[in-house]
DNA sequence: CTGAAAGCGCTTACAG
DNA sequence: CTGAAAGCGCTTACAG
């Protein structure tokens, strides 16, 4: 019943213990980390050399029904996210591809509809999920959090869910730009904040408010360059203009950018200042050079990847770790000197 | 020997089957597309509620040993790769998975050591593999292109393989810039090139030929925005300034656009043009806007899956498939008005 | 240090 | 339209 495909043409266990006249239980243990070192090292170099010749390669998908272990790390992305995502999922990739498994990449699109993905993910029955999306399409975590699968979070953070989370604190990561702008001696702000329910933008206005400020302008945005680039020419054209525009995320402080320059002709950051938030690798091009709020993406990258290892000991854990931001300072900014 | 872990909570085929009160070859087929309208409608209801009950999802791991097809399709990129590439990689994934199959997804990254990854990517018995490198990397490929899986090499045109691939015609794309340039008056041209023995390379030279002309200078970049800036530098600081810059890649162009605007003060277009090549999002940016080269991405992808179904079909064939590719003329370049 | 048997959760012919 | 048996390529106890 042998079938005559493209897969038939790996050879098996079986044929490298005809080969190296082994059984095919030896064979295996030759290619189990488990057994090394029990194995007598003539055998080995036998079965070796049949492996060799033979070309050779164990069979991950028989490998994984056996053990209930398939060494793969589920990856699911919101649709349309931008560079800063991209560069996440490429990093977390490598990271797991490192630690010696498999990277299986969704991404969630609604358009496939949501359902449909959580059965393709849960199909091939992996080690871990790690879902990862902008605030904007974090609605899409809630279809995995009640995953038979431990379920890993990364860069939200997330209450009333058993799964664990690697995340910054961008509340204390806001209340840094609002004492930066505050000690710089900036004093009409204007606001591009992402969804404005969020704790984080609260956060930014209450630490105005122990200055006695308040932002002059307060816009939600969709972390677009777009809608900051629309978002600015509303500010600008109102009757006060703010010195400095913080945005919630780089692209809309690129389009706020743009507009501040191109459209309106003015200077930054000698007319109005620009921050940003999440360090797109674009944001250190010279033309932007924006001053930003930089997240420790590779630390936790390698952190995610050590939660993977824990959560495989020990699935009913759940593990939480916040991470602290950095102020990037670029040009986009005049510091007072003091 | 039930083993008591995370993946024993997942009901299986069996589960159904006597919670249905019917064969488990019963319920193997109302979950496989293959019998639909084979199965009494009555017996597929029982089936699907009895599914629906336990929670039940068919073990995609078990599915692919038996009928050795995985559904799976690798996908290994080069690393470090652009903005380009990282679009290419997203999009790929979400057509894989809009076909109803899985992207396991690869980083070449030789620092993990090559075999090692040729190693992981035929460990699950992929369905096929897509490669995918910009020219720096294109070396990766070569691993590849004697695997026993059906290999599809992206946006590079590879002779003396057996691959199926898809590319678009470079050499048509940059004898239509010589044309433009040349169309729009422009004499002292600057070209930084990728790799310098390359087709594409010399049939730009050869085209500007055919009128006459000749490169002022001609020096190698390395697809990179810092080496774009640096060459950039070296051209105008020499006795004769180009009055045009053609890049084999938009992230050079953007350093020129960086290094001339900002290091010399000079304007793009009007003391000198920047000519891209890839149709990164990021040129699209007003700060950039930069004209370039697009290549049709979206079809290009359609067309590697539409491969992987004839492929699955006919694994010995070799599918060739070129597309053309567009100018896109944004304000970099001044028009001379005819 | 090595092996024979059973099983992982499915599907594939073969019957009926 | 439905079922009993064998098998996909491995690993996991259990022996020896």
């Amino acid at each position: 019943m042998k079938k005559n495909n493209i897969q038939s043409t790996f050879p098996t266990l079986k044929d490298v213990a005809k080969c190296a006249d082994v059984s095919p239980i030896t064979v295996s243990r030759v290619f189990n980390p488990k057994w090394e070192g029990k194995v007598k090292q003539s055998t080995v170099d036998k079965v070796l050399n049949a492996a060799k010749e033979l070309g050779y390669n164990p069979n991950g998908i028989a490998r994984s029904l056996n053990s209930q272990k398939t060494n793969i790390i589920a990856v699911v992305m919101g649709v349309e996210t931008g560079h800063f995502y991209k560069q996440i999922l490429l990093k977390l990739i490598n990271k797991i591809q490192a630690s010696g498994r498999q990277a299986l990449v969704f991404i969630a699109d609604p358009t496939i509809g949501m359902e449909k993905v959580v059965d393709q993910v849960n199909q091939y029955r992996v080690d871990s999920i790690i879902v990862t999306a902008p605030a904007t399409k974090s609605s899409i975590m809630n279809y995995f959090t009640n995953s038979k699968i431990p379920l890993i979070i990364f860069n939200r953070e997330i209450i009333n869910s058993n799964a664990s989370a690697v995340w910054t604190n961008t509340l204390k990561a806001v209340n840094n730009v609002a004492d930066f702008l505050v000690n710089n001696g900036y004093k009409n702000i204007g606001f591009i904040s992402g969804k404005l329910e969020s704790k984080r933008n609260k956060s930014f206005i209450q630490k105005l408010e122990e200055y006695n400020m308040k932002p002059i302008y307060i816009i939600e945005g969709e972390y677009t360059y777009e809608s900051g680039y629309k978002i600015a020419i509303k500010m600008l054209t109102a009757n006060k203009k703010p010195d400095v525009i913080f945005c919630g995320g780089d692209n809309m402080a690129m389009g706020v950018m743009d507009a501040v320059r191109l459209k309106f002709g003015l200077n930054v950051p000698n007319d109005i200042a620009v921050v940003g938030f999440d360090d797109n690798p674009v944001s250190s091009l010279q033309s932007y050079d924006l001053t930003t709020v930089k997240q420790p993406i590779d630390e936790m990258i390698d952190c995610t990847i050590d939660i993977i290892e824990e959560l495989l000991e020990n699935p009913n854990k759940q593990i939480l770790r916040e991470f602290d931001t950095e102020l990037i300072i670029r040009s986009t900014v005049k510091i007072s000197k003091k």
